[in-house]
DNA sequence: AGCACGCCGACT
DNA sequence: GTCGGCGTGCTC
């Protein structure tokens, strides 16, 4: 209607200047749209939300604002209907980081700056509406003139008295109601008979939620060692200087990482600047965080266990400037603070930094960039780095290394021990502790200490087997088999003589939960649970050690909270025994336990995955580190069938360097990282036939392509990935490498608007994957 | 990604 | 004769 009206409006109109705003959406359109900005609305800001009418239903869509434009050339252009935002949500820096992204993950700039935002802050959450009183006069004289008309020792008078003494005089913030008539001991009733006198007034305002600041700071009594000093010098320069520096922070397990991270967010905290620590998720206990309270006031911390509103409300803290440090996992790479100083990736290895879904960014690198754009320091620490990262401090200008080669106040690096099972198949089929294991468990626990136990498989089983026919139940939409997992979920009348009601099948692709059938669906003889798992290893635990109190902990087992809790619990001693997967091998920090046993060091998972033996010397080494960080030394006993590998040699020797120089001449070899840059472009439909012809035809033309830009890319595929089909669709691989990685980026920004797009075959793009 | 338009098969 | 399958094209 109102939008057809250019045909008389022409003249006046099409020839004025207007403002124009360019909006991205959050959907899989790779472009921008212009909208005329009404002047009703107001002025309009880069990084505000904006409703406006998209299509031919004009259907109202929220986007981002990402720049605007005086412009006569308005035909055809459409009006915003609405300014969300006040002020923009992201700041410039934010929004030139998500461009970079957008290009370098090959993901829609609307997608990836949705994706910046926490879904409480889309939806407005993070504040309290909470009222405020004042007095209804201006000043002690008139409030005087206010206290005689009040009966003596009343508590209304005794309100006004506190209001009068906090200066909460009508021009003023006045004082919240709650705490109000707590401190004058009185009721809402008393507070109401005082507004409706008119003695008083109430003013509603939106408040931060749960933003109560911490009110003790310890002060650091930490002497810090040779090495320790000498990389927080060469921070702290960067930081003085507000230069762009990546340092490597090579440091043993238990050598003092965190203090340094904590001396360089006090830096930049001392300039005025904001600083940003990333963990991985699994890391964020409170014994984390704790540790980092103690030392900023203002502090802002983002994880799972937040609800939507809490998290909002961690946000706008860091966009209002109330925190110093921001500690979180992921996505707080993204966090709005202005003036940023230094950005810490703490286990920067940790494959979990890598988001599996889009925009599939690693946060390790984004952080690098950011650092970058904002012209900070950037610090990623490790006992174990990414090939990359240090392959980076030898190939790259701004990486520099530095080395924390020593454990803090002199302690041993643990002793380690590995146990040969190679002959032991059947027994490990069995059972999961060998006799050595044992036997050291029994020492430990005889003299009051701790023990962890690191298994590498979750679940209780791989698969459910059938021993007559070897079928195995597999999931209804993916090529994989389901898992047995033990559960109490189930309540026992339900599921009569057909299934299992001890546990549930699920499949680790699509999240499906299923009944597990008792009997084989093809011979009809009775199922087994075969393989072993961390449930199975409990089980173990407790025949060979009545006596101790084990917990076990693993992804299935554990929702973030109880996680933490346990994780707690163990510290406190109120276990002797914590066994469980991978994630026991991060960052916790345990000073009675003094040994830990791997039960299975070989992370064969995936023979494809040329990343595996990096892999197993990281394991080994983080959950060594694990142990002896205490005063009483440490032991660390490696179950393996392959002894001699170089990951378990060199793990064993705590020889990082060692293994990187006999690692990566063979990934030189074979053009894989870091010496080139991967990128996965994979095909999905719901038909197989039709997902491997297209795939045959995006081989074709992305071949054709490089070929004739004569570009430095190679191509593998089309081949199928390790599980073919998941959630109903099959999918087909195809890899690229490039040596550089701007190659590859503007590549594959030519290369999707190809006939690529005509592929009736969904496509995906995952830069730089781990597998 | 949505959503509409449009052209061929299986039904009341 | 109509309902509805999903191939194609467009979105300021």
């Amino acid at each position: 209607m109102s939008e057809n009206n250019t045909l008389f409006d022409f003249s006046e109109q099409s020839r004025q200047e207007a403002l124009a705003a360019e909006v991205v959406f959050d959907h899989n359109l790779d472009r921008s749209f212009s909208y005329i900005v009404p002047e009703e609305l107001g002025a309009i800001q880069p990084g505000q939300r904006v409703s406006a009418p998209f299509g031919k239903g004009n259907k109202k869509l929220t986007g981002f604002c990402i720049s605007t434009e005086k412009t006569s050339n308005t035909k055809g252009l459409k009006r915003l209907s609405k300014i969300i935002d006040s002020s923009p949500l992201l700041a410039h820096p934010l929004i030139e980081l998500a461009q970079w992204l957008s290009l370098y993950y090959v993901c829609p700039l609307g997608q990836v700056l949705s994706a910046m935002l926490p879904a409480g802050v889309k939806k407005g959450l993070g504040f309290v509406q909470k009222r405020f009183i004042k007095l209804n006069c201006d000043n002690i004289h008139e409030a005087e003139e206010i206290q005689k008309k009040l009966k003596e020792g009343s508590k209304q008078k005794r309100l006004v008295t506190i209001l009068t003494i906090n200066n909460a005089f009508i021009s003023g913030g006045g004082i919240e109601s709650s705490e109000l008539i707590k401190e004058a001991e009185t009721t809402s009733q008393t507070l109401k008979k005082l507004l409706d006198a008119g003695a008083a007034v109430c003013e509603r305002k939106a408040v931060l939620k749960g933003s109560h600041e911490l009110a003790a700071v310890e002060e650091p009594d930490i002497t810090l060692n040779s090495s320790q000093e000498e990389s927080i010098g060469q921070i702290n320069q960067k930081i003085d200087q507000s230069a762009f520096g990546v340092f490597v922070l090579h440091g043993v397990t238990g050598s003092g990482k965190t203090e340094v991270y904590i001396r360089a967010l006090a830096k930049a905290a001392e300039k005025g600047k904001k600083g940003i620590i990333l963990l991985p998720e699994i890391a964020l206990t409170s014994q984390t965080i704790l540790r980092f309270k103690k030392r900023f006031k203002r502090l802002a911390v983002l994880h799972s266990g937040l609800t939507e509103a809490q998290r909002a409300s961690q946000w706008h803290k860091i966009k209002l400037g109330k925190a110093d440090v921001v500690i979180g996992a992921r996505s707080a790479v993204f966090a709005p603070c202005d003036k940023l100083g230094v950005i810490i990736v703490d286990e920067e290895h940790e494959s979990s930094y890598k988001q599996d879904t889009a925009p599939r960014y690693n946060a390790r690198d984004t952080a690098i960039k950011r650092a970058q754009i904002e012209n900070a320091a950037c610090i990623l620490g490790s006992a174990t780095p990414s090939f990359e990262s240090y392959f980076n401090c030898k190939a790259k200008k701004h990486f520099k290394l530095l080395k924390l080669p020593e454990r803090v106040e002199k302690r041993p690096m643990p002793q380690m021990q590995e146990v040969d099972m190679s002959g032991r198949r059947a027994f490990m089929s069995e059972f999961m502790i060998g006799e050595k294991l044992k036997e050291d468990i029994e020492n430990s626990l005889s003299s009051g200490e701790q023990a962890i136990l690191l298994l590498n498989r979750r679940g209780y089983s791989n698969f459910i087997y059938c021993p007559e026919c070897a079928h195995t139940i597999h999931c209804r939409n993916c090529d994989a088999s389901l898992k047995f997992h033990l559960s109490d979920m189930l309540n026992e009348n339900s599921s009569e003589k057909l299934y299992n009601t001890s546990g549930l099948a699920l499949c680790h692709y699509c999240g499906s939960r299923t009944l597990v059938p008792k009997n084989c669906p093809v011979c009809g003889r009775q199922l087994t649970m075969r393989g072993s798992g961390s449930q199975k290893l409990e089980m173990e635990l407790n025949e060979k050690f009545p006596k101790a109190k084990i917990a076990r902990i693993d992804t299935d087992s554990m929702k973030g909270k109880d996680y933490r809790e346990l994780i707690e619990a163990f510290s406190k001693h109120e276990y002797d025994i914590l066994a469980g997967t991978q994630m026991l091998a991060k960052g916790l920090h345990f000073p009675n336990v003094t040994l830990v046993g791997i039960v299975n060091a070989d992370t064969s998972a995936n023979s494809s995955d040329f990343r595996s033996a990096e892999k197993t010397f990281q394991l080994i080494s983080q959950v060594a580190g694990r142990t002896g960080r205490g005063s009483k030394p440490g032991k660390v006993i490696i179950q393996t069938t392959a002894p001699d590998s170089p990951a378990v040699k060199f793990a064993k020797m705590h020889d990082y360097e060692g293994f990187y120089k006999n690692q990566t001449p063979m990934r030189d070899m074979l053009g894989l990282p870091p010496f080139r840059k991967q990128a996965l472009v994979q095909i999905r439909n719901e038909k197989k036939t039709r997902a491997e012809e297209d795939a045959a035809k995006a081989c074709e033309t992305l071949s054709s392509l490089i070929k004739t830009a004569q570009l430095d890319i190679r191509l593998k595929g089309p081949f199928e990935p390790p599980i073919g089909r998941i959630g109903r669709e099959f999918r087909v691989n195809i890899l690229l490498n490039a040596a550089n990685p701007a190659v590859m980026m503007s590549f594959l920004s030519k290369a999707r608007f190809s006939e690529l797009s005509r592929l009736s075959s969904k496509l995906f793009f995952d830069i730089d994957p781990l597998f």
